[in-house]
DNA sequence: ACTAAGTTGCACAGGGCTGTGCAACTTAGC
DNA sequence: GCTAAGTTGCACAGCCCTGTGCAACTTAGT
């Protein structure tokens, strides 16, 4: 008995449109968190009332693009590890940057609503590497130690999400926008424009495309710790 | 005839619920620029009904915040200027600073909305003045010319408003906060935390809380050049 | 080609919000 | 203390949104 009880398989192209609202859910979103089903709908080319087919309600909606949001940026994040903070932050930027869109959306739905706490989780391990890495500079004396590590954080935070908005208006190129986010991140936490530059041109793992999918000989968390002292210390 | 036709002077108290409901509303739109009135009106503790005593709809109401702010906002800007692109911008970060409030309600309230233009218009002074400060500061070899001009001043602005928060957020001090502000803001335009705080500490107009309100003979535009070559050039 | 999966358009109920009218009430000004 | 200014609570219409039911239609899978 081939297909036992199942009548028939799934159509193909309606998991197409789910994708497409998904999409479209996320282009939406992320002008206007509070935007109408309508318009979700419409962007992705569909009607309110098939929307309604794939997904209960707005709030399922809204859950989905939360865990593969969350899944993407944690994905993102799993290789992200060295010893320098500096580096460390430059590269949790990079991932960052690798995942804009997702980035994008969550930090929008964060804004208000109830979905708060859920995206606050899903966004618990970047929050949490950056706080160490901003911990670890300031011990080395490397970043600002004049503000809580805390506040050091959040600060560098929003300066990160800002310059993806930026980075998404002005339509940069990918590299300078990997750079930008690197940079900018490095700025607020201390460092002078050269020495962040410097940093990100003398350090081999923030050149290139986040190092995944390439030869898996250089995966693997970095910890390197090229110029220990700083290039200004 | 002293009273010519007017029968009656309007009552004092129902000025003070007109300036309540103002600031009830700038509490309230501040944390959501799309809170109904019903919640303005319970924060200025009058019914809804009366609301309307005073405002003919909610664009009225939204129109008087944004007049408020941007006339406070352009006030506090007026007697700020400085040849030295660093101090300049520094000064424009102490001036929001002395409008916090003013300033978080209008960066709120621009998110989205018919406001967007209006709200442009009334912080056009400021975005001037930051972009003047970012070209300058760049030309001088002070700031970061990796990145054009317009998105340097772009996120200053961003940085600085996320400042805002954090040091409302945290309670920070007066004086800690227009530091935190100032220093920020010099560190994303491109100074390192040091260089930033340093020339905050050597300059005179950047210790003290905005220079208007006190003696008169100090009043107009500054213009010093002290430390022309910058801390590290 | 047959059939069920999927889509559409419409209609509807329910909820929250705005803006208005009105009667009754409280309060400031003379 | 008289009186109008101002407030309150209620009721109401209108708008936009969500979520659902249903009949008719189009399309993918076999």
């Amino acid at each position: 008995m081939p297909t036992t009880l199942t009548p028939r398989a799934p159509r193909k192209d309606a998991l197409e449109n789910r994708e497409a609202i998904v999409a479209a859910a996320a282009i939406v979103f992320r002008r206007d968190p509070e935007a109408s089903l309508d318009a979700v709908a419409a962007e992705a080319g569909l009607s309110r009332r098939a929307l309604y087919g794939h997904f209960a309600s707005r709030d399922d909606l809204m859950a989905e693009l939360l865990v593969r949001g969350g899944t993407r940026i944690s994905a993102a994040l799993l290789d992200v590890h060295d010893d320098d903070p500096r580096v460390h932050l430059a590269l949790v930027g990079a991932a960052m940057w690798s995942e804009v869109q997702q980035v994008r959306v969550l930090a929008q739905l964060a804004i208000h609503g109830p979905l708060e706490k859920t995206i606050a989780d899903a966004l618990v391990p970047v929050r949490a590497s950056v706080r160490e890495a901003a911990r670890n500079g300031v011990a080395r004396g490397w970043f600002r130690p004049d503000i809580p590590v805390e506040s050091l954080a959040r600060l560098i935070e929003d300066a990160a999400i800002a310059v993806l908005d930026e980075a998404v208006r002005t339509d940069l190129s990918d590299d300078a926008g990997r750079r930008l986010v690197m940079s900018v991140g490095l700025s607020v936490a201390g460092l002078s424009w050269q020495d962040a530059l410097a940093l990100i041109d003398a350090t081999p793992e923030l050149a290139g495309p986040t190092s995944r999918t390439a030869d898996p000989a250089s995966a693997g968390p970095t910890s390197r710790t090229a110029d220990p002292e700083g290039p200004r210390a």
